[in-house]
DNA sequence: TATGAATGAGGCTTCATTCAT
DNA sequence: GATGAATGAAGCCTCATTCAT
């Protein structure tokens, strides 16, 4: 029983994980029960064992990348107390992440996620919400270890910071890596950081 | 049922439109012809008169928001010749154009335009960069007239500013309008002018 | 594109002409109104001014093609009075007029035509029997002329003849010239009189 | 509704069978994917969990005529060596296998089949060169021993024996039993026979 | 648990035909 | 007599999902 309990939650993961790949891969719209299904190994059908339908495995994909991402924020804020650095290693990540992240935009994007059920709009928005919250707490931390400047509320300071990532994105998924990401990132990050830093 | 017979430049404008306005509100993969034949007040077999394919529709609703984002740096660049004051007025108008803005990220996300056809994917490329190297110019225009910084180089600001306006239209696009993107935008263009700004 | 308006009578043979035209050369699928429509230089609803349907003017041309079926047997008939004679001249202008006579089966064969109404293929049926009976008559005469065996009756003799004609038209069809149609009649015609020829 | 799962081997037969009866009876151009399902009791998407396309349906189709008519021919070989009887009861068993048969001549001259793709058209022909070749064998054994004339070659004489099938088929289809089509099918191979027998 | 057949909704497209001009 | 827009029926196909085994 345990064991066959265990099979399902491996399985899980592993429809999950294909699933981002899928759609980091060739985006949403590709992401078809069958293909899916081929790529773990199993029959479209099999998949309804393990969730109730397309959308929940979606669901969970969403999920997954929010806790890679929450994870993600865990460990640079372990990694060092100053707010600019944490910042920085933050937005280099993004940069090697950014195969998964990818598919994050598209699903956020794709209708069939977003576009009937405004529920799943709403968990979206909380979820970068939930982001933006903890950037605000990195930035008020900051402030008050006078690294960053107190003239600009820490809300609004997040939000410009979290909106360096989709251009890096973006540019990333249309360029086909014609476009130098990394150095672009850098770039705004230097003009960034010299904006938001205390004097 | 029995509506008026528009020539057919009319129609190819109305239908283009159309298509535009829905791809904006539910994305690319719910734009069926029937539902653009709907909303135009046609019977979907009747688009095939002024369009060879769906496709074609998209096409040109693409080249459509390419025009248009185009007209609109023109007269920006009109009405001023100061660099700061042109991107500021770029970058309000976004807030303006945003709904049909709105349609681009979808379009450029979506697997129907790009997956299948590497070739669309390109062409997406190519209109961003042009838009970026007309940011470019303005750039260059603005260090040569001592507005704007001259330790970064125009290309890299440009990118730079174009990154404003994603986070804008995704921040619209999830909020549903709970976030309130004109004062996000005014902040963020006051940190990044100030940025930019020679001294 | 100046059209000039010609009367009916003349648009109509130069529709059916037409058809027969793309028929021999693409079969009855490919023959849309619109393509005939080009072929005749009018737009496609322009047809229906002299054509009622699309299938009235299929049976204008098997009518096309049973008149000049007839009046090359009649001609045929009047260069010779030898029954032998005739009937290796007809197969052999069979030959010539395989372009033509291959709309024939074309159409027969082909659904829209026979399938839905029995009426149709009624038609086609009396315009074989027809033919049949001409050529039981050319028997007869051979008959009673002592040109021809007269143990078989002429009926029969007829049918065994245009029995020749399908197969060298399905050959020339199947075999886009490999195959030696003439020479294939040839041989069939020397069989074929041999064995009917009075001794 | 609820019909039985079957295996798709006896599907893939059943729907082959269903294709060929309805091609019989009303054409290529009428075979849709709609009425294929009707026949076989199912819904049409059902029919692409056994052929992935409708010309794969009409590929199988071929070939199984094809294979039956080999079958047809070894059984008739293996039944007696006397080239005559061989022959005479091969025409007498097109007359039983006429239905199938008929499917034969409309897929050939049907431009759903043959026409956009010149392979297929190519392989019809193959198909019919190599019935040829096999009635061919039989005139050149019935030559060596002696049953058959040596002043025509054996090829020429395989064409003009396969030449007795249109005609047959032909009035069977156009005469819906009008014609006695078994009476004209002796007669013909009455004076067939007696003109290629050897003397 | 996994399979494979079957379903039903929906998608794009073609085409003969009608109708106002 | 001719045009061009519009229609409606029909056709092929995809896909998420269900269900019996």
């Amino acid at each position: 029983m345990a064991l066959e309990k265990l099979g399902t939650e491996i399985r899980r993961e592993q429809i999950v994980e294909a699933a981002l790949s899928l759609i980091a891969a060739q985006g949403v719209r590709r992401l078809s029960v069958a293909a899916l299904a081929r790529r773990v190994g199993l029959v479209p059908s099999a998949l309804y064992r393990h969730f109730k339908s397309k959308q929940e495995i979606l669901d969970a994909a969403v999920q997954l990348v929010q806790r890679r991402g929450l994870d993600n924020l865990k460990e640079v804020c372990a990694s060092t107390p100053n707010a600019l650095e944490r910042l920085k290693l933050l937005l280099m990540r993004v940069i090697k992440m950014i195969r998964e992240l990818q598919a994050m935009p598209r699903i956020v994007f794709s209708e069939g996620v977003s576009a009937d059920h405004p529920e799943r709009k709403r968990q979206a928005y909380v979820i970068l919400t939930g982001f933006l919250s903890a950037i605000e707490g990195i930035m008020r931390e900051g402030q008050e270890r006078g690294e960053v400047r107190t003239d600009l509320d820490a809300k609004t300071l997040a939000v410009m910071f979290w909106g360096m990532l989709p251009p890096v994105v973006i540019l990333w998924h249309m360029s086909d890596g014609a476009f130098d990401v990394t150095r672009q990132a850098e770039r705004s990050w230097e003009l960034f950081s010299e904006a938001i830093r205390a004097r």
